[in-house]
DNA sequence: CGAATAGTTGAGTAGTCTCAAAACAGGTGG
DNA sequence: CCACCTGTTTTGAGACTACTCAACTATTCG
């Protein structure tokens, strides 16, 4: 009795889940396009599936910040977007899926595997915001563009490969990284006098010593005795 | 008697709910003990109940950071820390209610209410998260405690009041806001200088000029020409 | 080609860090 | 009660990094 109320269940959890499918619906957005909540309010889920979308903040006096950037399968929430942050900018040309609320929900209670997935990339998400905070709070500007080399590297999903595409701006990586462009330019350079990366393009860099590059990034190498001149 | 009120007690609430109900595990720690990941293995959910832990950092050379502070009623998931997650550290005396995955799995999955309630808190920890990158990115000293004071007592939910309990140490604000120490105790004396704020004891500010204070802290003034002597 | 955007380089300045020492607070034991 | 200790916060002077502003080069695009 027990057994067949059982599998009858099972098996119409099955057909229903194999009958319904949310038809994902699919947008490209050009480089520097403006995603306003509100133009989102009917299909507030945005997943990512190329390019980069980030957050970008703006101090009274013109002072730009870059908080959070989505990359490829990452997911913006615009239902738990508050006044304070801020606007969603395209860094990259860009294509997402949009999901509506109720569709994203579904899909999150009927399958348990998306479940997780789903709440496995929101704690990456906070992790890497937690990673940001260390880079942003105490790093010196040449270690703060070997960590974003290595986070490149790293959510690129490039393992253990040597050349990087940075993708963005310099001005949206110094954003990003709390410098001036400025900065960050002499930063590069100096790292290329180290011989820690070495780039042709603006956009590719090569890594050429990478145990160097990391324990610049954590700030175990005192670069200023490596003298540079 | 008393054990018959007990039972009696503890069966209705069983039947209120699903008819099954986790017994939250109760624990305390001292200031500075550090809760290792270890430890926790297998009850790895903390919901903090009472005080505050900081996400610990350090720099090859010694220099500390506190990436992400969880205070109140927000959420520790040991399950989804990497390596690089940093130390969890104990700011204040804490007292937490501990989970097993199971149970807060399932407390997840048998109450919409409670899944709800949760990714609320974790969407509104990524939000605090992205806020703080941006206060550390770009902002003086001066703005970033202006900050720092309005953000604590927006989390310790004290609506508009004017008196705001700081409860951490200095040096705690200090390397949560990517300060050192004593220049976060020169930005407490520019803050009363300016009258912006007031304080008698350590721990206790009051919000003198709260339109000021947040100016101050988005980044809207000029505060080199509001001259300090 | 000229206009516009993006990135680099240079000189001077402002603000934070460093290190050292002093002031302050809380607890212990004589 | 005071001297003493430990740990935290504040103050001071000098060094150094990153910012500002300006000019310059490179690249893209009509």
């Amino acid at each position: 009795m027990t057994q067949v109320q059982y599998l009858t269940r099972s098996d119409l959890e099955g057909a229903q889940q194999a009958a319904w499918k949310p038809k994902p619906i699919i947008n490209n957005f050009a480089v520097d396009t403006v995603l306003d909540a509100e133009a989102f309010r009917k299909l507030p889920i945005l997943v990512v599936k190329q390019g980069a979308i980030g957050l970008q903040h703006m101090l009274g006096d013109g002072r730009q910040t870059i908080s959070v950037i989505y990359f490829e399968d990452e997911v913006l929430d615009f239902r738990h977007f508050g006044k304070v942050s801020g606007r969603a900018t395209c860094l990259l040309p860009v294509t997402v899926k949009l999901y509506s609320s109720d569709d994203y929900d579904r899909l999150q209670h009927e399958s348990t595997q998306f479940q997780i997935e789903h709440a496995t990339k929101q704690a990456r998400q906070l992790n890497y915001a937690s990673q940001h905070s260390v880079d942003l709070a105490r790093k010196s500007a040449i270690e703060k563009l070997a960590s974003f080399i290595l986070e490149s590297r790293k959510r690129q999903n490039l393992g253990r490969g040597l050349d990087v595409l940075l993708r963005l701006r310099r001005s949206d990586i110094a954003d990003y990284m709390g410098l001036r462009a400025e900065t960050l330019s002499r930063a590069f350079t100096k790292l290329k006098k180290l011989g820690l990366i070495a780039c042709d393009q603006t956009d590719l860099v090569h890594i050429s010593n990478e145990p160097g590059l990391r324990q610049m990034a954590n700030g175990k190498v005192n670069w200023m005795k490596t003298r540079i001149q």
